[in-house]
Formats: structure tokens, sequence, C-alpha cells
DNA sequence: TCATTATATCTGCATATCTAGAATTGTCAA
DNA sequence: TTGACAATTCTAGATATGCAGATATAATGA
């Protein structure tokens, strides 16, 4: 696991739609449709769908999604034409704990 | 208690100083000297040892405290010509439950 | 190979944040 | 009331962030 950095974190979460990108991810399948291949809990949502949800240009989104993966938040993975992202569950733990130590 | 949001906090932490300052001010005897009235525990830290703490101005210390203040990560206390800030660590505890099942 | 679709990166303009110095306000003591 | 500090607010220039459109890259399928 990456060693989380309290910084970087809340540099990525001071942001309305990034912030909101990662809770709607924490029940995917409320927030987003299912995925052509894969599970949207397991192997997460694409690119697409998540620009559909917050209802901003493709590249914003992209320029999000690589924001929070920097910070250790999400994770990605690409199957086929298409990139998933998720919750970095483990590293979004340690934040909490870190900030709980830290703050 | 002044319902805390996560968002404003966010904003507050996503800047190296102010989240030094926060996190100074957890073991205030160890960061600042001491107060000519009042405990740096209890009382607060005036801004003026602030400002030599995290060495920057007078001007960006006032700034960088009330942004903490608005977010609700500390509180002031006006006594004489000094004004004392210290965390509100309710809030702060709020805060982090707040991520535990929000963020 | 070529066309198509998904994602990432580049470019640039608008807005926000960073930060200091100057001016202002508040408090105390002579 | 005036002078001396402490702190806040105002002003402004430098830097960063917010976003979208254009362009580039990747993968797929005809």
């Amino acid at each position: 696991m990456i060693h989380m950095n309290i910084l970087e974190a809340m540099k990525a979460l001071s942001n309305q739609t990034r912030l909101s990108i990662l809770q709607n991810l924490r029940e995917p399948e409320k927030h987003f449709p299912p995925q052509d291949e894969g599970d949207v809990t397991i192997d997460g949502v694409c690119v697409g769908s998540i620009q559909e949800g917050i209802g901003m240009s493709q590249s914003t989104t992209s320029t999000y999604l690589a924001s929070l993966q920097r910070a250790g938040l999400v994770t990605s993975k690409r199957m086929g034409g298409w990139t998933y992202y998720k919750r970095n569950e483990a590293n979004i733990q340690k934040l909490i704990e870190l900030l709980s130590k830290e703050l």
C-alpha cells in the first residue's frame, strides 16, 4: 500500500465534484448504470458513466479521476477499451486513521 | 456545535501552512512559547506566536486563522490586546466521524 | 488497414488562492 | 488623548486551479 499523504488527499478532496465522485463510488449501483463488462462494485465504473453522473466534460472527468488516483483514493483497471475506477478502501481507511492520529 | 461541512474543512486543510498550524496546536507547549497571559493549552496561542512558528507575515497568519475558524476547526478568544486561538477538538472529532461515515 | 469509440493529455482562458505590504481598528497604559 | 502594540482588513500581483475544446493515444471490430 502506498503511504498516504494527508495534504495530497485534502487537496484532492477540496473540490465538490471530486468529493462527490468518491462519495458516489461508495454505492456505485445506486449512482451509476450497470457496466457493459464487469460488476460496478467489484470492477469499478468506467469514465463515461462517471462523466454522465457528474455532468462535466470528458476531459475534466478524466483529469479529476487522475487526481483522485494520485492521492491514492481510487484505483483504475483497464479492461478492453474502458478504464474502470473504484474506491481504494484500504487507503481511505488509512487516511481516516492518519487524520485521527495526526490531524 | 456548528454543523461541520466536509468540503469547507477539506479546503481549509488543503494548504500545508494551515495544516501545520492545526497540527502544531495539538501540542502547543511544544511548538509555541509561553504566553504573557493564560495557558497555551487552556486558553490558546496568540497570533504573533503562531506567526513566528510558521514564519509567514502577520496578515497571512491572521487570514489563515480566520479560514480555519470559518471551517470550525479552531476557536478564538480575545483577552486584552491579544487574540488566542486553539483547536476546536469537538468539531475536529466530529469531522473525523463525518469522514468515516460519508467519505 | 481503417473507422469508431473510450480515455488521456494538451492548450488556454476565467476564476480562485497565495501572500505580503499598507491602512485600519482595537486595547491598554501613560 | 495620545502613543505603542496586536490583530484584522484592504489591495494587488504572482501562481494555481477550474474547466472545456482540440488533439493524441488505445483498443476493437469490420
